[in-house]
DNA sequence: ACGACATGATTACACGACGGAACAAATGAC
DNA sequence: GTCATTTGTTCCGTCGTGTAATCATGTCGT
């Protein structure tokens, strides 16, 4: 079987990931849509239920989005009673985003639609394997949060 | 140390080969950015130093680059000098794409900036890890560009 | 040889994800 | 009380990608 794509590009692990992430985020996105979501409104519900209500620039950090787009995810979300805001009386400035219980919902239902996504994704990988390539990556982009947070 | 990413999004491939990807492309983007280049560009470049000359339909099925997209690149690598066109005579409608001299001495500068570009971005791992962190990486790629070839 | 159809390159338009500037309201420091 | 900072917001630009329409050329059926 030729080799399909150019070798050099094969050897770059940003190229690699790149496209793996393409594939990944495929069906995801193909169940996102269906219910008139993003990817972006994913990891806001995400985080949401990870973390509990928190205030916008909090949630922005955590999710490396950026403040100013988490407006309109945001607007979006809570237009469909997916999350609420409510001013913070301690300081009138923030913004406190809460799942509502439909949110809370609809986020259970995604969260199984992410794993399943990425059995397909992962299908060529053995369970062992899996684990690899999930540490590995994990330990590439805390190691960068690290080095981040280090120079901000 | 608190975790600072949602739990949900960490334990998601798609996600993590997201971030890991754009880490990587940073460094390399700035490269490609002090020559008035992006990234696709680069691409390009990659896919003929490896390939040789070919037509532009088969470069960018081969780069995963959209036909139409692949023009307006070529327009800049040309009026750089850095790729020609010529009118394939056994067939006019194809243009045969080839690295001129200029071409092939840049490819060759990119090609070190970003075999960088991925040491600082796998600092984090061994050379052993690394070495399983692209296999794994392309055996899904692999996987899923046989999956399209058999439902195209 | 002719017409229907396919292929290759190009142009144009649209969208999703992202980065950053500018701003008003609210808060904090002094 | 004044000034700087924080928070959410609006706006604009860029990059990567998908798709439709067009035109020239080539291929095939008859």
């Amino acid at each position: 079987m030729d080799e399909l794509r150019p070798p050099t590009l094969l050897a770059l692990p940003s190229y690699l990931a790149g496209h793996v992430a393409r594939i990944g985020r495929r069906e995801l996105a193909g169940a996102l849509e269906k219910r008139g979501l993003r990817l972006p409104h994913f990891a806001v519900l995400a985080g949401l239920s990870d973390f509990g209500p928190l205030a916008q620039h909090a949630l922005a950090d955590r999710l490396g989005l950026n403040r100013s787009h988490l407006v309109g995810y945001l607007d979006e979300l809570e237009r469909r009673d997916l999350v609420g805001r409510e001013r913070d009386p301690d300081d009138r400035r923030r913004q406190r985003v809460t799942l509502t219980e439909a949110g809370k919902a609809l986020t259970g239902e995604l969260k199984r639609e992410a794993g399943r996504s990425q059995d397909v994704l992962l299908a060529e990988l053995s369970a062992k394997e899996r684990e690899t390539l999930i540490s590995l990556l994990r330990r590439v982009v805390v190691a960068d949060d690290r080095a981040q947070a280090g120079t901000e």
